[in-house]
RNA sequence: GGUGGGAUGGCAGAGCGGUUGAAUGCACCAGUCUUGAAAACUGGCAUAGGUUAAUAGCCUAUCUAGGGUUCGAAUCCCUAUCCCACCGCCA
């Protein structure tokens, strides 16, 4: 959520820089409830002041009518009466701070400065790149070929089993997976410094709407059949980032790494990378979250992308680094770079990580604040990272270590993982 | 799934319809004393929102959350959540 007094205080300029983001803010709309509010909100706390020292001295004033032999009636009469007066107040002001919670939560996060202009990801910037894209002698296969011919990849079996975008593993390949979220979670934790946890995948309402997922965006979530309003998560950002939710923390930074299965719906994405791993409805990822200082977040974001890009390093695969145009850029995120990886069946870079900060967005939504120098709670800054795509990562090695033969070589870092094999052969 | 007991400020813990935003203790901050510290003493010490130039005053809300009863609720009633105990079931 935005800085409500932030929105008052500067509306136009606020409403220029959400236009970077595609954001229409109606100004005369939230200025008129605005101005609504503060008449309303007078009015209901004056009336709520009488009402209430009013009550404090009824236990004086029947004492007084007792004493006197007055009949106690008109007494409660006039409560009574302000008591309707107050609450008809309330109610109205009730209204009108609904309607301006409503616009006020659907309104996105402003763009950092540095953000550049765009509508769509054709617009992104590149920011680095990183190794030289593969070029094969031989005419590279796609992970789905490859995976078929292994014999460790199938998608007709998952579809049985549940339905189209879903996957079964078998044998190396799943092993593989596995490997490669071993080595994702050891490097954070004994290299960049995180403390790994194990969260919920099943979160509730209150969670969603703390990291941004709702009420906006509800089509992308698989909800539970429940009363108690579950979902399962699109991302261990909802779980891990709600862990400081209504709470004042002391000691920042904090650095937490996660790997969790992740549930979307995908709906609206129909025909779009249907082939493959690419898009699936449960996929595997390991997700960086920090707790930071607002000083620091934005050094933070960017070694939040070093400490994606050292993966990739490790794991040997050419990728690049892009900033999001405001067109591309998320409704919580005031920045963010995705990493893309090169896919040598595609000839393109393709999404495998995204590493954003959320400034006090999230922080303001979540009530998670620390305490600055005069002891005052303030609202801290979030920011996530995928450290990587699990099933990306494990299909952008396959094509990019794939062998003439069809077999996968086992990059170098992951053959301690398993159990020193040097390739996954059919 | 069933039964019973809980949830009060940073923590512990009173209060159980009427000047209670909330006793008391601990912790914390400032001061007095002291060469310094400790102890003792004095004072201060919640959050959010509004109004305002103001992190000054003033007002409103908040005793898990949401409803209700009442002129008046931390206190009474209902619902939810979480915790604890026991029974049943279970990886």
């Amino acid at each position: 959520m935005i800085d409500p007094k932030l929105l008052r205080a500067d509306l136009p300029n606020i409403a220029e820089r959400l236009k970077l983001k595609h954001y229409d803010l109606d100004c005369n709309h939230f200025s008129m409830l605005d101005a609504q509010r503060k008449d309303q909100q007078i009015e209901a706390e004056a009336l709520q002041q009488e009402r209430n020292s009013y009550a404090k001295s009824m236990g004086k004033l029947i004492a007084q009518a007792k004493a006197n032999g007055d009949d106690i009636e008109p007494l409660k009469q006039r409560g009574e009466q302000l008591k309707n007066d107050s609450s008809t107040a309330d109610a109205k002001l009730a209204e009108v701070q609904t309607a301006i919670d409503e616009l006020l939560q659907g309104i996105p996060n402003l763009p950092h400065a540095s953000v550049p202009a765009g509508n769509d990801e054709s617009d992104n910037i590149e920011i680095r790149q990183w190794g030289s894209p593969l070029e094969l002698s031989f005419g590279a296969k796609d992970h789905v070929d490859l995976g078929a011919k292994l014999n460790g990849l199938d998608f007709d079996t998952a579809s049985k089993i549940t339905g189209s975008r879903f996957s079964y593993m078998r044998g190396g390949l799943a092993s593989l997976q596995r490997a490669l979220t071993q080595f994702m979670l050891n490097t954070h934790i004994q290299d960049h410094g995180y403390e790994e946890v194990y969260v919920p995948y099943i979160v509730n309402r209150d969670s969603l709407f703390g990291t941004g997922q709702l009420p906006k965006f509800e089509e992308d979530l698989f909800k539970l059949e429940d009363e108690r309003g579950f979902y399962l998560i699109p991302t261990a950002e909802v779980p891990v980032t709600n862990i400081y939710r209504n709470e004042i923390v002391d000691n920042l930074p904090i650095k937490f790494v996660a790997h969790t299965p992740c549930f979307r719906s995908e709906a609206g994405s129909y025909g779009r990378d249907t082939r493959g791993l690419i898009r699936q409805h449960q996929f595997e990822k390991v997700e960086m979250v920090q707790f930071v200082h607002p000083n620091d977040s934005w050094d933070v974001l960017e070694e939040l992308v070093g400490h994606a890009e050292a993966i990739l390093q490790k794991l040997k695969l050419p990728y690049r680094t892009v900033a999001l145009c405001g067109g591309d850029l998320g409704f919580s995120a005031a920045k963010t770079y995705d990493i893309e990886v090169w896919l040598p069946s595609q000839k393109k870079y393709r999404e495998i990580s995204s590493c954003s900060n959320f400034t006090d967005f999230q922080a303001r939504r979540m009530k998670a604040r620390f305490r600055n120098g005069q002891g005052k709670p303030e609202f801290l800054h979030t920011l996530n990272g995928s450290g990587l795509a699990v099933g990306r990562t494990l299909l952008a090695v396959m094509e990019n270590y794939q062998q003439e033969d069809g077999s996968i070589e086992i990059p170098n870092v992951l053959q301690p993982l398993m159990n020193g094999a040097t390739h996954i052969r059919v």
